[in-house]
DNA sequence: CAACTGCAAACTGTAGACAGTTAACACCTG
DNA sequence: CAGGTGTTAACTGTCTACAGTTTGCAGTTG
């Protein structure tokens, strides 16, 4: 008996137009033609609609009057703001980590950084996979749900500015020890240390992409 | 000429909708009947169901399939959970806005402050307006506009907690000692010291709010 | 030839109708 | 009388049709 994860059409259609606009598929600019994609996913405009509604709210798409809906552009400026609140986010994580985490937390935290090394040092790029991966351990160590269900939006915004974004070797070397910096703040509980040093990765990957654009 | 702020049907539905649930005219826990509220409302329930999506994913409902949408009941837990997420974003804005404030910046918190302080020493309550108020210069003094617009919406789900909010006023007057710390921190220029007042001015309202419930 | 006007096609915004599900109530049964 | 069952009313989920707006293009005019 398989269960479907949305019974409702529109709830399907919310992840769908999700997946369109992350990878880019409908990329940047473009607008969101709404007997075209409801066709496409085989359901009417009622229920694309809403899913529209919801997916402008989470900011992955801008409604005009009468113009409908578009995928948003950034700027540098929109990056930095954007960075800004993913700081917030994710320095409080750290911080909320460190105060908060379990063995079986650190042991997940230092098998992912582990497998990113290991990739890594294979003379392949890490997958962004692994580094979503990571910054997802840290938040189910963190215990924070609100917080963790907006430090998901925001990456989804940042996966949409990261569109054709190549991970050059330096960086991804600078990630993988501040990634394992941070597990160590994490395992140290130190909360101090740990926000500080998400800070300082955030800013690194920030700069890197305001670099790539 | 009047220019209507939203164009839509469904963009006015959102604002009388949220409108709705955070006067408690829908109260926490209780349905949204789609056909009696787009009658309400004068619209049909094409948009109504577009607003109630968006609204949905600001938290301010919940879905459930083939029951509608609901208004939210909060346990002590999820309100430590938010708090949270409010500390981060507003702890935040605070060292932003310590480290960008201009004088006007300055002028406009203490004049907020001033209100404040006259309404309470005129022996009533100072009126939550005031409170939001304050917050709100503050986050304009960050100039961080993506943080500014979540902590509009964690605000809005504190507003959905704060029902039968009644402010006594030993907790008015700490309240208020708290801004004018909070104010002097962003006016000498010290993010660090403007970040822990405000944590441990929400730490406060957050007891205040679990002690009423 | 540039700019303006008018028309037509495409698209969004909305309403209303229909199908499927839930839930409550009356009724039956042990 | 308690528990289960069938039926019905209400409500949600979806689709189709229609009205109003925008946009691009052709035609016209200075």
């Amino acid at each position: 008996m398989t269960l479907p994860v949305h019974h409702s059409l529109a709830g399907q259609a919310v992840d769908a137009l999700r997946e369109l606009v992350l990878t880019g598929e409908i990329p940047p600019g473009a607008r969101v033609n709404e007997v075209e994609i409801a066709a496409r996913l085989g359901i009417s405009r009622g229920p694309l609609r809403e899913a529209i509604r919801q997916l402008a709210s989470e900011n992955l798409l801008v409604l005009v009057a009468h113009r409908g809906a578009h995928v948003p552009t950034a700027t540098p400026a929109d990056i930095r703001a954007l960075f800004e609140l993913r700081t917030a986010l994710e320095c409080a994580a750290a911080e909320l980590a460190a105060s908060r985490r379990t063995d079986a937390d650190v042991a997940r935290l230092r098998e992912v950084c582990a497998e990113s090394r290991r990739t890594y040092q294979a003379g392949e790029r890490f997958p962004y996979r692994l580094d979503l991966a990571f910054h997802q351990a840290l938040l189910d160590a963190a215990r924070s749900p609100h917080i963790a269900e907006q430090v998901r939006l925001v990456q989804q915004r940042v996966v949409l500015l990261r569109s054709g974004l190549n991970d050059d070797p330096p960086h991804q070397h600078a990630s993988l020890d501040d990634h394992d910096a941070l597990v160590d703040a994490v395992a140290a509980g130190d909360p101090y240390r740990a926000s500080l040093t998400m800070r300082k990765h955030l800013a690194r990957v920030c700069a890197q992409m305001l670099a790539e654009n």
